[in-house]
DNA sequence: CACTAACGTTAGCGACTGCTGACGGATCGA
DNA sequence: TCGATCCGTCAGCAGTCGCTAACGTTAGTG
């Protein structure tokens, strides 16, 4: 059933539930950054970027890639698969418990038959 | 532009991102159940699942229906459309640079603007 | 009205989070 | 090698979060 849930959904989630961890990724969505150029686009300390950062890389929303003493980063958006199944599977599973009562108000205007066509 | 984010869109991604509300929210996919009954399904103090869901609720992620004492609680799916919105307009912000960088060397200028159903 | 059932709300506490400042490591040019 | 640049990490602090216990509120019952 689409009930269960990958475990670094949970990560990703949280990585997304942040304003300025979104702004991030959406700034490496469109371009490959350092890290000294997402900082820049932001009011806070270089350090605090640093650290979003490292959320995002390990809930696998950041590919990263080094040269020289530079780290460019980039969207990696496959990370967000897990988090559209969530969101699917949640769906499914409510379409199919409608789908499952409708049938089941048919079943009983239908009585009496003793078989379930699906 | 596509790279506006819905105010509420914040208030949704935090409520998501926490696994009891998760939890939560899958139970109530399923079936219309009552804040007891929610609680009943959970390790955890009555008090701290009716602040999950008040957390819930006021994301517009659930909605709630009184009979007389009990409150009766179902997901609200349609509060999952500004965080799909947004997974979709991350990349979508890329390809729309994309697609408007050949179009504007075509000299055409289709836009389109509409969203928003409160 | 009194009594109960079903909830929401508040105060307070421990744990976590995002931020800053100081520091250390790695890389490149002079 | 020296110095500058670019960057991650650590310690500490204020704010937030999730939780519990006690209380307040509303609706049904005798």
């Amino acid at each position: 059933m689409g009930v269960s849930e990958d475990s670094s959904t949970d990560e990703v989630l949280r990585a997304l539930a942040e304003p300025r961890r979104r702004g991030i990724l959406r700034l490496v969505a469109q371009d490959e950054l350092s890290a000294g150029e997402i900082a820049a686009a932001f009011d806070v300390s270089r350090t605090a970027i640093s650290q979003h950062v490292t959320v995002l890389k390990n809930a696998g929303l950041l590919a990263e890639r080094r040269d020289g003493t530079r780290r460019l980063y980039r969207a990696r958006p496959e990370g967000l698969d897990g988090v559209r199944a969530f969101l699917d599977g949640m769906w499914g599973d409510a379409l199919d418990t409608a789908r499952r009562l409708v049938e089941a108000e048919r079943g009983l205007s239908d009585d009496e038959e003793g078989r379930h066509a699906v």
